[in-house]
DNA sequence: GGATAAGCGAGACGGTACGTCTCGTCTTTTG
DNA sequence: CAAAAGACGAGACGTACCGTCTCGCTTATCC
């Protein structure tokens, strides 16, 4: 599998049909996503939601993974907003609130479970490795202004610091359904920042 | 479903073929699922892998799902080691580490995989927490230490403090999978105890 | 299977537990061929029905057919009466009504199905022949006696006589279930007598 | 299942694969009804034997009940040649001959099984009284034309002589195995011509 | 602006897995 | 130690989905 999905469909015959059935499934792909879930989502399913037939989604693209795999794409241009507030502690600590927020959503955890699910297939595991660089890059410039202004190291390891604040509140959305809340973002920032180390004198 | 999972079976008839059967289903099914991950576990590989019939299985377990949910509980118990080195660093350094090869392990991920699968399965769903539960609880003991040792204060948010250690760990072997090597677990490890902050003058 | 069925049990303890479970499996046998049918009938029922472990079912009557030739046989015994009113005619008609009332209710039907089964068991073929057999050989009386009377010649043919009285009621029973009202059975008895050929002058 | 059976799959694209699969699903399901009766028929056997997949038998006819059930429907063109000799007794015994030959048939035997099984179906019930129907209709033409003849008088039940020459053979064939030869079906034929009181002189 | 080629609707089919239901055998457990 | 209770082997049934294929027909694009 060589074709690049978020193009499928995307080039020839750019305004009718084509394009407004790509862009129906794709919805209805999502849709589906948010209510149901992404085991439940199936193709028929879609295809009644889009309004299409199934046999169009088919052989468009191919299969359920491509499928979800395009929708994930299609919709992780939509990124979250990254704050600036002039303070690297409030910056995390807003980005992490919207973070947890969105894996509050119905559509968010379903994303969540879409991108964690194991897959044989190297297109899909691209995919949503894709989706997850495209959330993570633009993130990284609140490192970046909090290095400029002094406020750690030119040397920390940006990747690292946003994984170790996002991924405990996804791990708990994922299997843990433990506290979940609003104090927890500001914990986590607390916890990144600061270490717990006590102060040495 | 209010069957308690890991129970089915268990009670009655505990000495002889009904056990037997019992144990080298819950084996087959950690084998196929280490081999072959989660979602190309199927009741049918399980029952050929061992050597009991399709049926059994289904009378016993009902479900897939269930059948994973017990299987998973069954090894539950198997924790990782929990290192004593007397140093707060080294402890989690450590334990981040064996995290971290565990999570290579093919059984490591299929585990991994299954416990964040999405369900609509109560019983699953709670047996995925105990699951994790059941690994977190003895790892606490290392915090513990530090806090009687004077390493860190007594009000540190123990379960976290965990989370932040083996959240990114677990979210690298699902999703990207960036560089998980080596050094990744000192690294974290260094950023929760000290934090990014530039230490203040 | 050289058993004979209706033995089965009868023998020992004729007035002991052994007996009491039998006549109540065969009752709840019949029960359960009368409200459901015969396809409908599993041991299962049939045990929880006589409020016996359907494992002492199987070690007893060893199959499913055993058990419905057997209860079909220990009910063969309760036949039609016999009516004896001076009039072949009257007979007759008054034999095929009761047959026809028989295969009206659900125990008749339901006998009638079972022993139409296709089979392979040679005991249960051989059961199902004694069941018409005994319900058969008793009504020949009828003929006899008009014989005597004068009414038919001795050469008579007694056994074919009766199938074509009760064979087309037991038919539109099976399979075509037109008009099988109270006219019938005269209509078929005038048929046999008289035949439909226009008298000769 | 409002559907109507014989007309499954029948409209659309008449000489298509559809057609073809249809056809040698019905043709293995009568091979093997007549092979192996009715209730060995399996739809994994009828589906090895028509070289077509299970599935796809399953999702056209549902059940096997409603394959049976078409399968019978789609025989019950052929019907029996209705002889025309210038004689009702003639034309009777060789409609009976051939009926009994019939029945002595593998595939007459199983059909006459097929169609006196106990249902639930009222689909199922109704095809087999279509069965019976459209092969006794054509029969009646024997009577119609003794009653031109003058053999017999108009007010001659058609039906009820039918059924009275067929009903006994199939009975026979049906449960009790007695003799069902080649003088059989003259002896009913005189019977239900006339009758059995002696002549009134 | 009409020919042409792409895409869509419709419906089967092959294939895999799931879960249910029997039947009949075998093995533990228990009285 | 024999009967009762229950698990197991075997196999059919029916359901749901996935992915492929073939026809017609509609519609967008291009000459």
């Amino acid at each position: 599998m060589i074709i690049c999905m978020s193009e499928i469909g995307v080039r020839r015959r750019p305004g009718g049909r084509s394009a407004r059935v790509r862009q129906s499934v794709l919805d209805a792909t999502l849709a589906v996503l948010a209510e149901d879930g992404v085991d439940a989502l199936t193709v028929a399913a879609v295809a009644a939601r889009a309004g299409v037939h199934e046999t169009s989604i088919r052989r468009r693209w191919r299969t359920r993974a491509n499928l979800i795999c395009d929708a994930l794409l299609s919709c992780s241009a939509q990124q979250l907003p990254i704050p600036d507030t002039g303070s690297l502690r409030e910056d995390l600590t807003a980005f992490a609130t919207e973070a947890a927020a969105y894996d509050a959503t119905p559509l968010g955890r379903a994303l969540l479970h879409a991108t964690v699910m194991p897959t044989a297939d190297d297109a899909l595991a691209k995919a949503r490795e894709d989706f997850w660089r495209r959330r993570r890059e633009p993130a990284k410039v609140m490192i970046w202004r909090a290095v400029a202004r002094g406020e750690i190291p030119a040397t920390t390891a940006t990747q690292l610091v946003l994984e170790a604040i996002v991924a405990p509140l996804h791990f708990r959305t994922l299997v843990t359904h433990d506290r979940l809340d609003e104090r927890l973002p500001r914990e986590i920032v607390d916890l990144v920042l600061n270490g717990i180390l006590e102060p040495q004198p």
